[in-house]
DNA sequence: TTGAAAGCGCTACCAG
DNA sequence: CTGGTAGCGCTTTCAA
């Protein structure tokens, strides 16, 4: 069942079957009516295909994040998904697992496709900036980064203050009296690195002059990470009663393994951590973080790339200040 | 640049450029290099919507389910998109917040763009088979559900045995001592009713007689959802000291406020919740919970799918079962 | 082994 | 207001 069935059976020819289709330009009330009827008929729905063909547009946009199990990129691509599809799109979403050559594979099948626009979620795509034959595949394609930026025609952005994030809970910390604060670093991304840079930060703004040595890195962002954490912070032999992690989950597993080591959270050691998560309403005590605020940053990344998608020049790139969150972890 | 430019400038046709670029046919070497050539100058990439509107697909898939940001559906997701991606294929992913009409509107689309496969993720969509004028929309695409069934000529299933679940959980509480059982009915889908199913015959194979008024419902899964079935246990003034729910989250807001309330878990009040999430692993103690193995149900679905993509004949539904994981909510 | 030509199903333009 | 027609960029016969 094409436009010309639908033609033939009403009587009439196919360019009046698509300004009926389209609600486009003038159509007889009889024929219009006449149209419809066929078109009830068969429940007859035009091929967006050839539609696409028409119109270099299939109304699909992509996000690639590193992985869509990750709760806080999940938030993000809900809100883009809920956005787009109400405009009548499609979003397919890409796990790239973090790695460039995957991204490769899906930029060239999303240009073969003529993909509308595209989201980047994290900043670990900055890196894209290294390669432009990479890049040079989506180049008439939109692109909007969450939490990231690439210097590049057609990338846009919306960014989150990481930096002053963790200034901020530093800051918290100070002026509640928590003087011997630790840095965890646990993702070695820009985001991770403007968050250790805050910390840094704070630790300068208060004349401390060991800052470096309180930051303590480990190499993954999970339970077992943040047990790793504390170990490490304690074999320093230096003096904690404070610690701010990068990730919420991070925070979690050094808070267990502190706990199991016989220090009260948040009375000897207070925690934070950052994304406000789930989970940080499932530990106990309930976890400090830092809300970066994930379902506005997704909203703005579809907005911002709806108004590109349409030519419409607008901010090429806003921040998202983070809140901090109090809860008992660090509540004095 | 399209097939046309290519083909003139390396002095041929458009066939055999075609030729060259999908492998087909025969093609002098020396015309051959020279096509490759002029294709490799432009970076050229063949149109896929033109392709598709030669060869009917566009390469696409769509998974719908109730919300991305449910770890559990997120995870099966993945792995799907995963399978699929390897194949050349694009995953949309449509969040329907369980509403029929949302439903409706996505099958419209994904009919018009000829989607080549669906994967519906959760009992929900079992109630499909009440509205055949939206269904009738998917007709011509294979559909595979999981962990649900609709009985219809394109749709299939991968189904979870929730019942079995459940039964294994209480008949774990009894064989340990635990007579005075619960179970926490939070999910109003076919799952959740399977799984209460569980309960209510591992009851009866222990002669207790008062299975259904151990049953509590709350209308959410959610930590809040967990706190209100504390209560209404308490409140029932039977004895109780084990507690079975339908979902992790709420096995977790339930020990929370079991514990407030000054109960030990697991001496006083055994728990166990269901899905083997991350948050079982964050709560304290540790959540025991039912592993029903979402990677191998999303892995399945995406075989299953695949093969009715080719027209292969296979199980038309098989079952998972799903494994008790033993932790400290439940450990004796 | 090659190339001309006929679609695929639609939109958009233009003449009537 | 209507309908014929020329594409959109490809794949696939079918002759040569």
């Amino acid at each position: 069942m094409n436009i010309y069935d639908i033609a033939a059976e009403a009587g009439t020819s196919i360019s009046t079957v698509s300004r009926v289709l389209n609600n486009k330009g003038n159509v007889n009330p009889k024929i219009r009516d006449r149209v419809e009827a066929v078109l009830k008929k068969y429940d007859y729905k035009p091929s967006a295909i050839a539609r696409g063909m028409v119109s270099k547009t299939m109304k699909n946009i992509a996000i690639l994040t590193v992985d869509v199990r990750v709760t806080h990129y999940a938030r993000m691509i809900y809100v883009i998904e809920q956005e787009f599809s109400n405009l009548g799109y499609n979003v397919s979403v890409c796990n790239t697992g973090g790695s460039v050559q995957e991204c490769d594979r899906y930029f060239e099948i999303l240009s073969e496709k003529q993909t509308d626009g595209i989201v980047l979620i994290g900043s670990v795509f900055n890196e894209l900036i290294k390669y432009p034959e990479i890049t040079a595949k989506i180049k008439d394609t939109p692109v909007v980064i969450a939490n990231g930026q690439v210097k590049l025609p057609n990338f846009y952005s919306v960014l989150v203050d990481d930096t002053k994030a963790i200034r901020m809970a530093s800051d918290y910390m100070f002026d509640h009296g928590r003087m011997d604060l630790f840095y965890v670093f646990d993702i070695a991304t820009d985001s991770g690195r403007a968050k250790r840079q805050g910390f840094l930060e704070a630790m300068k703004l208060r004349d401390v002059p060991d800052g470096n040595d309180r930051v303590v890195i480990v190499d993954e962002s999970s339970l077992e990470g943040g047990r790793n954490a504390a170990g490490k912070i304690l074999s320093t032999g230096m003096p904690v009663n404070g610690v701010i992690c990068g990730e919420d989950i991070t925070a979690i597993g050094l808070m267990k393994e502190f706990k199991e080591r016989g220090y009260r959270v948040p009375e000897d050691i207070a925690i934070t951590g950052c994304n406000n998560s789930p989970d940080s309403r499932i530990c106990e005590p309930e976890l400090a973080t830092l809300d970066n605020k994930p379902e506005l940053l997704g909203g703005m990344c579809a907005s911002l790339l709806r108004d590109r998608m349409e030519g419409k020049e607008s901010a090429t790139s806003v921040a998202i200040q983070p809140e901090l969150v109090v809860r008992g972890s660090a509540s004095f």
